[in-house]
DNA sequence: GTGAAAGCGCTAACAT
DNA sequence: ATGTTAGCGCTTTCAC
């Protein structure tokens, strides 16, 4: 590939000029003429230079590189940071490399060494829940930007959730609706983030003085299978829920696929919570009532802290910490109990 | 960012030994001792050393970057091939570099560029429908793999789709089931992949003498507002048809906005082929039948080709074409026409 | 088994 | 307005 691409030396010969000048010419000094600049411009186009990033990055001891670490790009929700991410670089003239743990702390430990060899300009990283110890350590003295995950030990800007407001939302909104039966399928209560939305609901019930049906609660591994076979599930029980909030967006996704199956009527028979903000809950039928992220505030946020590189070095610890909070996006699918069925 | 990471001659200096010493212990070369690798290694490990991939990319004459450039990371479709590539780069050890056109041929000019500063091992690229003529030439020297768009000035592998079979797909579905009212919704007919569906399309018709209702097409820019506006339009026309191709997935989310904003019986009023394939298709109730492609088959193949690095420079011009053909997944938004309505 | 020296392509300091 | 020199961090001869 990219069989050896001319140098500035080459230019250089050709026009019987040192490369230095050529360097200048090329990044528009004020010192080299304009006649030589123009010489220089055509012979660099037609021999179709290209400057080499790495030497470039050598000699100015830091590269033009922005890191992005992410668990899943599949997920709407991080490809669209990743594709806001991408336009900020394409101005700036930055490279996004784009690294995918897959939720694998052991991938993620490699990846993050694998970054930073290309010694980023900045680092926006959404750890797994468990990084590794020498994950930590390698993050600690690089100054990156947190995402969703924080872990304590590294210190930066963050940008995070209040995580159980979602779950609380959901539920206020649902007990408000005047159900009592709420069914709840969410991920597993050793993530933090499952463990998290347990709370949201239990602070959202105990507000009303409702108790939480245990048979009611569905938690396991964030996957479109886990869904389907959890609501269905929760169908069957005895006396089946008047609602379910599903508490990810691929457990909504699987959860709504076992409603359909089932030929539930929404929001007639079961209303339904679902999570995230996937452009088709709206052409759904009826819209389905969702708890979502203001995905375009998130995006803007770590924009706005991969422009803010300027770091105060001065400044002990006084990184901004952006918390965003979840929000109710009121649809079809969500209606007052009937007190048939 | 990254104050100054440790380098080679730091160990060294620590060690009193060498830096290339050093290089190859870490590089695990044979003729270093074992008892000085371990030495070395614990060294590197408490100073947190992390290679420099420019210095070493400039020895080598080579980076260990792959190079994506695509349109649109939050299309699914993209965002899967991305998703796979980033899991090989990760096996072997590579960079993703990943760059988002936004269908922009300014924009994808100087990405490319850019892309070409890192002096990737491999470069995918998905490029807009008409690139400048500079991104041709800078891609004409570099051995790219191309992926949907197929330019002919630019060697190299290919992996495209067979543009119309798509569309056809669809008509004779629909024509099978005695659809002869069809409306079309599709991507305006300047694009090359406007213009072939419009092909696929009279192909279908043609073969079964049903003549093409014009005012039963509406074509214009693949987003979900044209599909919403185009859709609710069709329904609104004289003599309504009896079924909808929808031809892209954003133009398919917007029409089915429509469809459910009209409350439309789905397939009992109207039957509905959209495209892609969205999860979410699988969730619909009924199912939404649909005009994919095999992803998993595209995102193994472009795998494949950036693994064959091993170019055989005698072979003159025999560079894979793969060529990929749509398909029909068949669910529950279609049926039979009924002689009501 | 290890050290010394050179050089990859580029830029910045210091001459002219 | 242009040339000279040096050096970024690394790998690769070649020497010992």
């Amino acid at each position: 590939m990219a069989r050896s691409r001319p140098t500035l030396k080459d230019i250089a010969a050709e026009l019987k000029l040192s490369h230095p000048t050529v360097s200048r010419a090329l990044a528009d000094d004020h010192r080299i003429s304009d006649e030589t600049k123009s010489r220089i411009r055509e012979v660099a186009q037609r021999l179709g230079y290209v400057a080499n990033s790495g030497a470039r990055m050598l000699k100015r001891g830091h590269g033009n590189v922005v890191g992005l670490l992410l668990p899943d790009i599949t997920n709407e929700f991080y490809a669209a940071i990743a594709q806001k991410l991408a336009m900020d670089c394409a101005i700036r003239g930055h490279q996004l490399v784009l690294s995918i743990t897959g939720g694998d702390p052991d991938r993620e430990h490699v990846l993050v060494r694998t970054l930073l060899e290309a010694r980023p300009s900045s680092l926006i990283v959404s750890l797994t829940g468990a990084p590794r110890p020498e994950t930590v350590a390698l993050l600690r003295e690089t100054q990156c930007i947190q995402l969703m995950y924080v872990h304590p030990e590294i210190p930066g800007p963050v940008v995070s959730v209040e995580d159980s407001g979602g779950a609380r939302l959901a539920m206020e909104h649902l007990l408000a609706l005047g159900h009592r039966r709420i069914g709840f399928v969410g991920p597993s209560p050793e993530s933090e983030i499952g463990a998290a939305r347990l709370r949201g609901i239990h602070q959202a019930l105990q507000a009303r003085k409702v108790k939480l049906a245990d048979e009611l609660v569905r938690m396991g591994p964030s996957t479109a299978e886990f869904g389907f076979e959890a609501v269905k599930d929760l169908l069957r029980t005895a006396k089946a829920p008047t609602a379910i909030y599903m508490s990810t967006g691929t457990i909504s996704l699987g959860g709504m696929k076992a409603l359909s199956a089932g030929k539930i009527g929404i929001p007639t028979e079961l209303s339904v919570v679902v999570a995230g903000n996937s452009p088709w809950y709206d052409a759904w039928p009826g819209g389905l009532t969702s708890i979502t992220l203001p995905m375009e505030d998130l995006a803007d946020a770590v924009s706005t802290l991969v422009l803010q590189r300027p770091a105060r070095k001065s400044a002990v610890k006084a990184f901004p910490a952006i918390k965003l909070s979840f929000q109710l996006c009121a649809r079809g699918s969500t209606a007052p109990v009937r007190s048939s069925r």
